[in-house]
DNA sequence: CTGCTATCGCTCATCTTTGAACGATGTCGG
DNA sequence: CCGACATCGTTCAAAGATGAGCGATAGCAG
């Protein structure tokens, strides 16, 4: 099931683009964390989206801090952003009520008990 | 993240004997896409139900097919089933609460431009 | 400055999951 | 009966995901 998976990694790559549009500063950790996959992961999502040219490295700490970047959007992550937003929406709305109904059908089985 | 891994699992496990309690005719097959798994998983998942004595095999068309099972909750397999339930609505109404926060979020971003 | 600790990005051995493929069995038209 | 085809449970090589740990860097205390 490989459609699978390129759904949950289609949703990971966004909510990077998502987070680091906000806040750019955010370690690769943090991303990790606040996106739900493993620090492996994060690096390797990063590392892709880098390399298709949605963000670049920038130290906008500069002469700061040698060890992190600042994960900033280009002009072309952005847009990519915004071309998967519907994508992602659609996705999450049908997950959305197929978990409402999961819930709903459970807790009506419980009832007739 | 295995904590992660472990929760997946049991929603899998569970909703498995879920839907064997209500039909116990369903292949492997029908299984794994009915919880979002691979034919390896489900056929994994099940031999690890089997063990724990919570299905039993059984042939309910007999002579019939050979092929195929009839996979029957045990009364341990409906108390574990029982035992999960609860666990599992409270997980999904959390993932409930963060999709449709999530949702909204993205919605509001969308009006503001 | 020196040592200690925390955290950075990154790697990779390990574990998990996938799904095409297999042998066996069932179905059905001719 | 026979052959072609569908579908069963099962397997396992390949692909994917994980997270402890590495070298490097920063911050801080003495």
């Amino acid at each position: 099931m490989p459609g699978q998976r390129d759904k949950i990694q289609e949703d990971v790559r966004f909510r990077v683009l998502r987070l680091l549009e906000e806040n750019p500063e955010l370690s690769q950790r943090e991303l990790a964390e606040a996106v739900g996959v493993s620090t492996g992961s994060a690096n390797y999502v990063l590392k892709a989206l880098v390399e298709k040219g949605f963000v670049k490295l920038g130290n906008f700490k500069a002469a700061e801090d040698k060890r992190r970047y600042a994960y900033l959007l280009t002009p072309k992550g952005v847009a990519e952003k915004a071309a998967i937003t519907q994508r992602f929406l659609s996705r999450k709305m049908v997950e959305f009520e197929a978990l409402k109904a999961e819930i709903e059908a459970l807790r009506s089985e419980d009832k007739e008990k």
